[in-house]
RNA sequence: GUGAGUGUAGCUCAGUUGGUUAGAGCGCCAGACUGUGACUCUGGAUGUCGGGGGUUCAAAUCCCCUCACUCACCCCA
């Protein structure tokens, strides 16, 4: 153990400039698309109080908060048996934390600022962290791109966050559906639809949670594979079977309008939402993409009505998903106020794009590269570089952007010089030498056909952009 | 949390039933044009074989421990 590692923590990344571009690339849409749907920016710090975290996500979340220890005395005294002589626990030895999602730390930032808007729409582009064990695709840091729809219970709300996310993977090169190889699903669902279907089989509400579990999986398992663990996990098979075919019910065309319309049964108000939801949305881009699906069960437990999810094809996870929670700005607050939201998962957009190849050339680094000879001094050259790199106005007035130029530090042999412009993939060089330096004027080489001109400085920028 | 697999040069990997000096390709460095890279040719350097212990005359190879990473499951974004 001489050596120290230099790789990041397991589930953790260095972003070099080749990741950063398409990062990058990927945010920019994002946030240009949320900005046009008029959700406003919020950041919110790295580190929250347990007391807002915990206790939102079920117990399996948190499990996976990362808790920040005490230091010094504060540890100190933390550590100390206490005075019945049991031994400190986990609660007794931290008391912050790093954030989890980006929602919970909204709706303790919409509980705290009472001035902010009634209806309050807000994006966030941040990291969030997981004591999880790294897999595909799943990491300990990564991050979330939310939308929210804080104050009002119309399903408006709904349609527009989910419309939200289908313009983002439109923009960004995902297809609609019927072109099979780009295309996305945004699975919906309703917390309150899910209870009707678990209470209507005669399962315990205690153990919903599992029920939900396994019935998310029938796709994977099957039928039997299912009911199997619905006995596994304590549920009668009489109760297993008769939710498996209360399932297949609502998995049966037309079941939402017939739910919705049959008052008095359970679920019905929730199939009603859904009904309608569908119908707002088609009129939006999310329409052709979304798919009721009465499986889709998602984990964190403060979703109260609809639920989303986004699917893609080869993907085991979701890109994304969200949901209505208007019971958590209560848990910070006397005021009830309702919410909505989605969150994409930059990581799983990105993965998808990588494996499908939908990432556009993205230029990175300077455009050029300047070597100068050794009988010229670096004073001219960082001059040369300097008017390179200025912006002008040209003789018709118009403005020129400078050049992004890298100027090379040393003066070696200038095929070094050359091999380090091809290394960083700058489409050009210039070579400065005191001819040049003379006539005010650049040698301009193209690296990829090797064909180069002398011309004029003032030249150049309107010569490296005509390619 | 469960199960499986992989750790050998900067990278991707080969290395036979244990056998003496551990290899290849790519990359890197130097040269074949003294103001020209990417292509070609020649030459060169590169290793605690993940770490520790054991078996053996002999270990990259077999055994144990450990660490790291990967995949699948679970769960999630």
């Amino acid at each position: 153990m001489t050596q120290i590692s230099t790789k990041p923590p397991s589930g953790m990344r260095d972003f070099l400039a080749p990741d950063l571009a398409r990062r990058r690339h990927a945010i920019a849409v994002i946030r240009r698309v949320y900005e046009s749907f008029g959700f406003a920016p919020l950041e919110t710090p790295t580190i929250e109080n347990l007391s807002t975290l915990l206790g939102k996500y079920g117990p399996e979340g948190d499990q996976l908060l990362y808790r920040i220890l005490h230091r010094r005395e504060r540890l100190a005294r933390a550590l100390e048996p206490k005075a019945d002589g049991s031994r400190p626990t986990e609660l007794d030895l931290a008391d912050e934390g790093l954030r989890y999602d980006l929602t919970v730390p909204l709706a303790r930032v919409v509980a705290n600022y009472p001035e902010l808007p009634a209806f309050y729409k807000r994006y966030q582009i941040q990291p969030v962290w997981r004591a999880d064990r790294p897999a595909k695709g799943r990491f300990r840091e990564f991050f979330q791109c939310d939308v929210d729809v804080c104050g009002t219970k119309s399903l408006v709300a709904e349609a527009e966050v989910c419309g939200a996310v289908a313009t983002v993977l439109l923009e960004l090169g995902f297809a609609k559906p019927g072109q099979p190889a780009g295309s996305f699903r945004i699975l919906v669902n309703h917390r309150e639809l899910l209870r009707a279907m678990v209470a209507e089989a005669g399962i315990d509400a205690a153990l919903e949670g599992v029920a939900l579990i396994a019935l998310d999986k029938l796709d994977k398992i099957g039928a039997d594979g299912v009911l199997a663990e619905l006995v596994a996990k304590g549920i009668g098979a009489g109760a297993a079977a008769k939710l498996l075919e209360v399932l297949a019910a609502a998995r049966a065309p037309g079941f939402l309008a017939a739910r919705a319309g049959a008052a008095t049964r359970p679920g019905s108000a929730a199939a009603k939402e859904l009904v309608e939801l569908l119908a707002i949305a088609a009129a939006g881009p999310a329409g052709p993409h979304l798919a009721f699906d009465p499986t889709l069960a998602r984990g964190l437990s403060y979703y109260t009505g609809p639920i989303f999810e986004i699917a893609v094809d080869g993907l085991a996870g979701s890109m994304g998903g969200g949901g209505r929670y208007d019971g958590l700005i209560g848990m910070f607050t006397k005021r009830q106020i309702p919410a909505v939201g989605f969150s994409l998962g930059l990581e799983r957009v990105l993965l998808v794009m990588e494996e499908r190849g939908m990432f556009p050339p993205l230029a990175t680094g300077p455009e050029l590269l300047l070597c100068r000879f050794p009988d010229v001094s670096a004073a001219d050259a960082i001059r040369v570089a300097t008017q390179l790199r200025a912006e002008r106005i040209r003789p018709d007035g118009a403005r020129e952007r400078g050049l992004r130029v890298e100027l090379f530090a040393d003066a070696p042999a200038i095929g070094k010089q050359l091999q380090y412009a091809n290394a960083i993939g700058a489409p050009f060089a210039g070579l400065l030498g005191s001819d040049e330096l003379a006539q005010q004027s650049l040698t301009l080489k193209k690296l990829a056909t090797g064909e180069q001109k002398t011309l004029p400085l003032a030249a150049v920028a309107a010569s490296v952009r005509s390619g």
